[in-house]
DNA sequence: GCCCTTAAGTAGTCGCTGTCAACAATGTAT
DNA sequence: ATACATTGTTGACAGCGACTACTTAAGGGC
């Protein structure tokens, strides 16, 4: 467009041009307002080009926060230890990869949990982010079976589960988890709490 | 403007009635654009009326947010019960307050926490949200006292009582909490595992 | 090798927004 | 009565999302 004189025509990549630049806009700051004209700026290319690619700014969020919920998930696979001895260290590295995700990417998270208020895109955006709680299940369900978590309803454990973690993300991207009130370890602390919700006394 | 022909040049309380336009905007549809000039249009008044009261659009933003942690506030404190049997008759109507609070204002709740970016506004901010955890800190201290609640940090028990209403208030509002995958009844559900995981097993 | 359809880029425009500056009307203190 | 501060209004500006019309390149059939 401007800065490279010999640049083609046509990008050749432009609608994954277009998401990479995106996210690279999330990551930078929070504060950012995202505009789809400054990204076309960045990718080098007209303000109307996306269009070709994307019907609207909402469809591009969207699939941004489609793929934010497939890192996630990714992320929290990734996280699960494989011989884990207790209860407390089958969750804890599940929960602590949860949360980093959230703080290192905090406007990607947002937009994962805000992108959905449409209808029919929340849908698509939906099963996405269910399959974060299809995590929580498989971990919680296999407790269940090894006799480390008490014998309860599973997905009101996995809601509990969710819940929570998602809770505490999102007081931590919001500055809420200040130390002199809750403490200088809050996420060990409620997971405390949790653990020994879900635990079976029994043990 | 134009509608009411007689109507007085000076309105005389618009400040009151911005935060009091604004706020019936957030109340009727969480999908809706919030937009200075609309409220202005809805208030009567030219589009740079409200400037005069708020510098810009954020600082109105953070107002209501204010408003709403004042009366989330006051909605916990009114459903406190006064004698409850149990630590589940203690905890259960204050939580439901909330994410009946949540749930019933979702734009006013999301907007709560998010107009706190701003470092200095965010400030203020943080400190009326930091009041509703009070009302946790409260009831479980007096649960810690009573012999209702286990012994541990009480910060890193009420922040679990944060993280998880909140976190369930969130998921509520973005339609997360399909009854397919979650149960018919997940606040419930998920309130048994807090509460287990709060309550003296002693007792 | 040419042509023609079509995908993928461009520029230009529209209505809308937030914000500011200049001006007008009103209330208030002296 | 008059000067000043407050609180309105109008008009402007740049930036945004979205649309239309135009231009450029790529590829396939002949």
């Amino acid at each position: 467009m401007q800065d490279a004189p010999n640049r083609p025509y046509h990008h050749g990549d432009l609608r994954r041009a277009v998401i990479e630049t995106a996210l690279d806009m999330l990551r930078e700051e929070k504060g950012w307002q995202f505009t789809l004209r400054e990204v076309a700026r960045r990718a080098g290319v007209s303000h109307a080009a996306p269009y070709k690619h994307f019907p609207d700014k909402a469809a591009l969020l969207a699939e941004i926060a489609m793929i934010g919920f497939d890192r996630l998930r990714e992320s929290l696979s990734a996280a699960k230890s494989e011989a884990p001895k207790t209860l407390r260290d089958e969750i804890t590295p599940i929960a602590r990869a949860y949360v980093a995700f959230g703080t290192e990417n905090p406007a990607l998270y947002r937009l994962m949990f805000s992108a959905g208020e449409d209808k029919v895109v929340g849908m698509h955006l939906n099963e996405r982010a269910l399959a974060v709680f299809d995590v929580a299940l498989e971990t919680l369900r296999r407790g269940q079976a090894v006799g480390s978590i008490r014998k309860r309803p599973i997905e009101g454990q996995a809601a509990a589960w969710w819940g929570l973690i998602h809770g505490m993300t999102m007081l931590a991207i919001d500055g809420l988890l200040v130390p002199e009130k809750v403490g200088s370890a809050p996420l060990d602390a409620a997971l405390s709490t949790l653990v020994e919700g879900l635990g079976n006394p029994a043990t």
